[in-house]
DNA sequence: ATTTATAATGAAAGTGTTTTCATCATAGGG
DNA sequence: CCCTATGATGAAAACACTTTCATTATAAAT
């Protein structure tokens, strides 16, 4: 139990097995000039010692780390666990690690957290995170690390960007809600909105003002509670819309107090959430959203980060699709 | 926009400044040995060039690398992804990276990350997964790992433990529900489920028998959807009972099912999950649950992680209480 | 002005690997 | 049996820093 090991290096492996440090380390690397007989000395000596390559001296010797870096604003979004989860299973797959760095939302905290990126060796980031502007993203790759970005379409040597359809597919969803809907639209705005939100939005209005339609606009905190309390409000004198929220918990709090109030989804309160995830059948009624794979996002932005190392990626800006589901809390 | 720099090294900053690396090593740690003049000289250059320390070379000779690793089944959980969140914020302010080790549940990859965690020399680690069991925690500590392990009572030199008291509380949960309620209480048991849950099964077992009740357990999936489904089977028969669920997600099953079958909750059907996260107000009736500030646990481990760095950290055992919070979905 | 104590600086070794290049051994061909 | 080509091995430099120890410069004290 107390047999606390002081690490052993690649030193005393061939000391040990009487060979060179070279060896060794062909050994391990599994570099095919070693004849089968020193191979099994030296891999004798290693499992006796129990050494371990030091993965930093590896990373210093190469120039390569096997780690990556993934930027996001917080990875308490349930979204962006998705993409995590996908990240992780990948990058277990391709033997690389994930290094974290969050931003909070803060213009501060990203340029700190790029000075991190650059000094941390990563062998190259995804970066998916509207604080880190094309400045920063430029920043970055003229540090020649590999960057796969989401959201953001960025081009250059060593980029790839991955994109979702949600503008195009708001555009959609409400043209074909002119067609057979009669309540007027409302967006939810956030106080604090990325890129993404904010392109959404032009999209929402865009469609309106084509269709010389009236539509209206809350802006809301990122919060349940606030929300909820928000379309208490609200709902005391707005007695029908439908409602575009950028979440899954934004949307339950307005059907919600909806419901609270009295009104019937969908029947007077049409609500549909923007980034659904898998609480949208768990709220009840069922949300109505936007669904793209998530978990295969991330795991995508790994495989292209991968293809960026070796120059091996040809298609360096890919598009996810969404699909609208229909569920209970939209009338079509 | 295509200015590729080459990485500047420390001897470049050196020739550049007219200084030894020594010195200019000096400024950058803010050694006080230095003089003002030469400090101003050094780092001018230093801006002029660009110049970032290699966090790798710099950890190769301190043999500190400010990374600490987090040890989880996955990103993926909401109450994993809160936790994420304090380690995050804690980390940011101590300057500690954060690298994320999965395990998937699967013994097979516990053991792997086991080996990644050795070789990656992270300072110390944070453990928060029941597929590690004990020899696989006394293997990390033999390596002079400082840990501190969740939801495990470790003991050892740089050792500490983060443990939440959910058996003690659902012992009274359900002593105090004797007194109160009829319903016969099923304890909803995971396929795959690890030692917390196991050992809140046993406390709620022993609760029963203690008090001659009787009880009934159903074993399911770790899936909304199956839950949701088996239920509806369930309450085909069952029309009515207490049932302890894991999660926010498995409860919101049962209830959803509960009322599609026609029951009422909470006057049919109570539901209490166990681990309650911020879907507890949303989910309809809001959730009964037991509450525990996750970020504060996971802000608070990476505190106690940097003391055990230190031998600063005194008390190595901390216990969270989580309290119960009476909301919709149960009686009392 | 001289000594002494202290602060500033540099040389060099150390951190644990990989990799290049030179050397040595071995097997195959004549 | 000797030569050559090829495969196996080792020495040493490189990776980008920190740190110790010795040395030099500076200021304070006499």
């Amino acid at each position: 139990m107390n047999n606390m090991k002081d690490r052993v290096t690649i030193y005393e492996v061939a000391v040990a097995s009487g060979v060179s440090l070279a060896t060794v380390s062909r050994v391990i690397n599994n570099n095919s000039n070693v004849t089968e007989k020193t191979r099994k000395k030296v891999e004798e000596t290693i499992a006796r010692l129990g050494y371990k390559p030091s993965r930093l001296a590896q990373a210093l010797a190469t120039n390569k780390t096997t780690n990556i870096g993934i930027v996001i604003p917080s990875a308490n979004y349930v979204y962006i666990a998705n993409m995590l989860n996908g990240m992780t299973d990948e990058a277990k797959l391709r033997g690389y690690q994930l290094t974290l760095f969050v931003t909070n939302k803060s213009k501060e905290d990203a340029l700190q957290v790029v000075e991190k990126v650059i000094t941390s060796h990563v062998d190259g980031a995804i970066i998916f995170d509207d604080e880190l502007d094309n400045e920063d993203i430029n920043k970055l790759a003229s540090y020649k690390i590999p960057l796969v970005v989401i959201n953001n379409q960025v081009k250059g040597e060593r980029l790839a960007s991955i994109n979702f359809d949600y503008e195009k597919k708001i555009k959609e969803v409400i043209q074909q809600y002119f067609k057979k809907g009669s309540k007027k639209m409302y967006f939810l705005h956030l106080h604090h909105s990325g890129r993404l939100l904010e392109r959404i939005e032009k999209s929402f209005i865009d469609a309106h003002i084509k269709a010389g339609k009236n539509y209206g606009v809350f802006s809301i905190e990122d919060s349940y509670r606030q929300t909820y309390a928000d379309f208490m409000e609200i709902f005391k004198s707005t007695k029908s819309g439908y409602f575009l929220a950028y979440r899954d918990s934004l949307a339950a709090a307005v059907i919600n107090a909806a419901i609270d109030s009295g009104l019937r989804v969908p029947q007077d309160v049409e609500v549909l959430s923007i980034i659904g995830t898998k609480y949208v059948s768990i709220i009840r009624p069922q949300l109505s959203s936007l669904h793209l794979d998530l978990k295969e996002v991330g795991s995508k932005a790994v495989t292209m980060l991968s293809g960026l190392f070796t120059d091996e990626q040809k298609e360096k800006n890919l598009e996810f699709e969404s699909t609208f589901v229909k569920r209970a809390s939209t009338l079509f």
